[in-house]
Order: structure tokens, then C-alpha cells, then sequence
RNA sequence: GUGGACGUAGCUCAGUCGGUAGAGCCCCGGAUUGUGAUUCCGGUGGUCGCGGGUUCAAUCCCCGUCGUCCACCCCA
């Protein structure tokens, strides 16, 4: 990432970072190295994930490691270590760099950069619409509301998950011939993704297939209900997708993503749901949890895309100290000046020497609103001139805490 | 992993039906010895992705390789 990008990360991260202050969350960091075994443990072993996607390796020791490929493993194993889930609740979040060995396309990238939520022992429906809250209040906050849908399903429990899975591979092994390819070869290791099909023909087929929504028991509906009901409420549009399904084991009961069609294929720029199985599977003691992550490369090019980032941030410069002849350090003086009276505005020493127009001309282009100017003359009279470079004004030759009180304005 | 496209100056790209390359922007100098944005003039800059093959001669044709992009797949 390059100082063209940085300023709309850091935008993005700002904005983020401030939203889920604002609703309470904790921040928490962990390895980008762990253990091969935990992924394979809650990811699953038949995922693509795990069985092509990640870069693993032994250490010195000979024991199997990996990159991380995704973080609500890694926050479980952290904050199962450290004692964090034990009768407690969890409001947590993170940011990072995730590893798939994908091959590279637009908005998918072999290193790649999430947000991530996990809240832990909250079983109700309440938390997993504040999952949604949060997420649209931040699309709201960048002004990209418009630009994403919510989609939502349950996946019930696995019981009824297992049921269903049964009832769908033996509709379809019936008809396996009119199958894609990828699909018939899923049929085999995970069903489930037939759902979610690209191809045209198999979402056909599928239109008489089981119905996942059938095979809920009352538990799953009143959990489903519960969330709408907090959406409807808070006024949050979504659409039910009885076909979205994840790619990851671990997930039970409430499923979302949010989308765009801006980006191409990769139109997914946040994904979560509920895994109350995961922290029992990964050795702790049963606990309710709720996540979501978040595709900070795909969100920052939906906010390039709608031109959604603020003006001026792109602006580097506020202030630029030219020096004349050989004053460079008075200029420097100047400078420190006025970063210690003013502390917000971000002031560039020309450096480099060089004649003078050469001098403005850099002040100019470094988007600059005014030039100090400092010369022999100035600096004998204790002085230096202030120069405005994007509007009509009289350029002024003043002490230093009069240009501090003209800046300041 | 599969398919397609593309790698020429710092950037965006043109070009040579095979005879070792060009524009715009950028950068540097000048018109203008202490005043930028508009002009005008001049200049620097390329083993034409890498390796092999064909040829008197390859940036161009062929094979391989690496990289990038787009889609499939997968997913955030």
C-alpha cells in the first residue's frame, strides 16, 4: 500500500476504530503466526481454506504453522489462553493482516486486511443484531449505505443442519448429472455450497430442492424472529437469502453478509455470524459467540469507487517553510515555531536548498494553503513573510506570533 | 488449481507487416539574480519483463519462464 492509498486506510480505520468505541468495544491483538492444528480444528479440514488456502510451514522445531487465514480462531485461542471467556462477556474487536494462498484477482489479495468483531457469552438474538447495528451505522458514517444490501439466513442448529444436509445430497445425487462441475464434486465434501452456486443451472435445479427453512425446529425460529424483530425496529433493511451459506464450519443459526455490486466479483465486503460451538470445539467450555469480519481492501475501494472519501484528506501539506539564501536554520526555527504553537497543522521544511522559484514552485505543488517565507532580510528583522497560495491575498511580512495568530485564523 | 488478456521511459500508452524506439505527463535547465499556479524554448531518461530458439538481423515471430490484471473457483 502506497501513500496514494494510506490516507483512505487511515480514514477508514479512524472511522472504524471510532464506531466501535462508540459502542463499547475492546480492542485485542494476537499473533499473525499460529498453530496449523487451529485451523484445522475450527475451520474445518474440508474447507478450501484449509485444504489449499494457506501458508503453512514447520518452525525450527519441526512444528506445523501457519499465517493466519482469518481471526476468530486466533481471538478464540487468545482469549481462551488468557482466561477471558470463562462465565464472562465479551465485546472485542481487531485489525489485521490475513493469509490465503488465493490467486490474486481485484479485491482479493494473498495478503489481505480484516476488521474483525467477536463478542462472547451472549446467547440471545439482541447481540447478534448488534452485529448489524454496528455495521450499518458504520456504512452510514462513511456514506456508503446505499452502495451495500444486507443479507440474511440461519443455519440452524447442526442437528438440523445434518438432517437437511441429507435430505439435499440425496435430492441431488439424483440428479447429480445435471450438476455443474464444481457443484458434483461438492456434493461430496460440502453440500451446503451447492446453495450459493454461480452457476445458472444448478440454481434451478435447486429450486426444487429441500428447503433448508424446513427443517428448523422452534428453538431456530424464535432465535431468526428475535433478530428480525430488532432489525425491523431499528429500521434496517435485508433481504432473506435461504441460500447463503459460509464457508466456514463453524458457523450455526444467524448468517450475513453484506454486498455490493460495485467491486466485481468479490462483492462481499463484510461477512459474519453466530459459532457457539467453536469454543467448546477448541477445548474451552461452552460459550455463546457472535463475530463478524470485515475486507479492508474491498471497503477501501467501494469508498474510492463513490468518490466517499472527505476532500482534503488526500492533502498532505498545510504549511511550507521556504528559506532564502542561507537561512536554513532560522527556517527550521520558523518551523518548530509553529509546530509547537500549532500542533494540528501539518508543517514541510523545504530541504534540498535551491534557488527560490524552484522553492515556491515545490510549495505549490506540495497543495500547501500558505508558504512561510524566510530570507536574510526577515531574519534580521526578526521577521518572515506569509504567503497565500490558494486565494487572493496580500502577502505579509510579520513577526513570528503574528504569523502564528494569522495561521491560527 | 482452471481460463483469458497484458508486461516498451518514473507514470499513462503508441509503435516497428523483423532493420536495436516515440508521445503526453513527471523531472532538470532557460525566458524571469527574492515569488508558485498559465505560457514558450531546450534537455535528461529505455539491456522494449527474463531465458532460449528461428534469422544476416528479434522489442516484434516461436517455445519456456516470471509477474500483473480480469473471470472461474474461493471468500472478507
Amino acid at each position: 500500500m502506497l501513500p496514494t492509498d494510506s490516507y483512505a486506510w487511515q480514514y477508514l480505520e479512524s472511522t472504524v476504530a471510532d464506531v466501535l468505541q462508540s459502542y463499547a468495544y475492546k480492542e485485542i491483538r494476537f499473533p499473525v503466526l499460529e498453530s496449523t492444528e487451529l485451523f484445522k480444528r475450527s475451520i474445518g479440514e474440508v474447507t478450501d481454506i484449509v485444504e489449499k488456502e494457506m501458508y503453512t510451514f514447520d518452525d525450527r522445531n519441526g512444528e506445523s504453522v501457519t499465517l493466519r487465514p482469518e481471526g476468530t480462531a486466533c481471538c478464540v485461542r487468545a482469549c481462551e489462553q488468557n482466561g477471558l471467556l470463562y462465565n464472562q462477556i465479551q465485546r472485542l474487536w481487531y485489525q489485521g493482516p490475513m493469509f490465503r494462498y488465493e490467486k490474486p484477482q481485484k479485491g482479493r489479495l494473498r495478503q489481505f486486511h480484516q476488521f474483525g468483531v467477536e463478542t462472547f457469552g451472549m446467547a440471545g438474538p439482541d447481540i447478534d443484531a448488534e452485529m448489524l447495528l454496528i455495521t450499518s451505522r458504520l456504512w452510514r458514517e462513511l456514506g456508503i449505505s446505499d452502495a451495500v444490501t444486507l443479507q440474511l439466513n440461519t443455519l440452524g442448529t447442526s442437528e438440523e443442519r445434518k438432517a437437511y444436509r441429507a435430505a439435499l445430497v440425496a435430492y441431488l445425487t439424483e440428479r447429480k448429472d445435471q450438476l455443474d462441475e464444481d457443484s458434483q464434486r461438492r456434493l461430496g465434501s460440502n453440500p451446503l455450497r451447492i446453495l450459493d452456486s454461480k452457476s445458472v443451472s444448478t440454481q434451478a435445479l435447486l429450486n426444487d430442492a429441500p428447503n433448508l427453512h424446513d427443517y428448523f425446529g422452534e428453538e431456530t425460529q424464535a432465535h431468526f424472529n428475535g433478530v428480525k424483530a430488532f432489525l425491523d425496529a431499528a429500521g434496517i433493511e435485508y433481504q432473506i437469502n435461504p441460500r447463503l451459506v459460509r464457508g466456514l464450519d463453524y458457523y450455526c443459526f444467524t448468517v450475513f453478509e453484506w454486498v455490493t455490486d460495485k467491486l466485481g466479483a468479490q462483492g462481499t465486503v463484510c461477512a459474519g455470524g453466530r459459532y457457539d460451538g467453536l469454543v467448546e470445539q477448541l477445548g474451552g467450555k461452552a460459550t455463546p459467540a457472535v463475530g463478524f469480519a470485515m475486507g479492508v481492501e474491498r471497503l477501501v475501494l467501494l469508498l474510492q469507487e463513490l468518490n466517499a472519501i472527505p476532500e482534503g484528506l488526500s492533502q498532505a501539506v498545510d504549511v511550507y517553510v521556504v528559506a532564502m539564501g542561507n537561512v536554513q536554520a532560522p527556517a527550521f526555527q520558523l518551523a518548530e515555531q509553529v509546530r509547537t504553537a500549532l500542533p494540528h497543522l501539518r508543517v514541510m521544511s523545504h530541504c534540498g536548498g535551491g534557488k527560490f522559484k524552484k522553492q515556491m514552485k515545490k510549495a505549490n505543488d506540495s497543495g500547501a494553503d500558505v508558504a512561510l517565507i524566510i530570507g536574510e532580510d526577515e531574519v534580521a528583522a526578526g521577521q518572515a513573510s506569509i504567503k497565500f497560495l490558494r486565494e487572493e491575498r496580500e502577502q505579509q511580512t510579520l513577526s513570528v506570533e503574528e504569523i502564528i495568530a494569522v495561521l491560527q485564523s
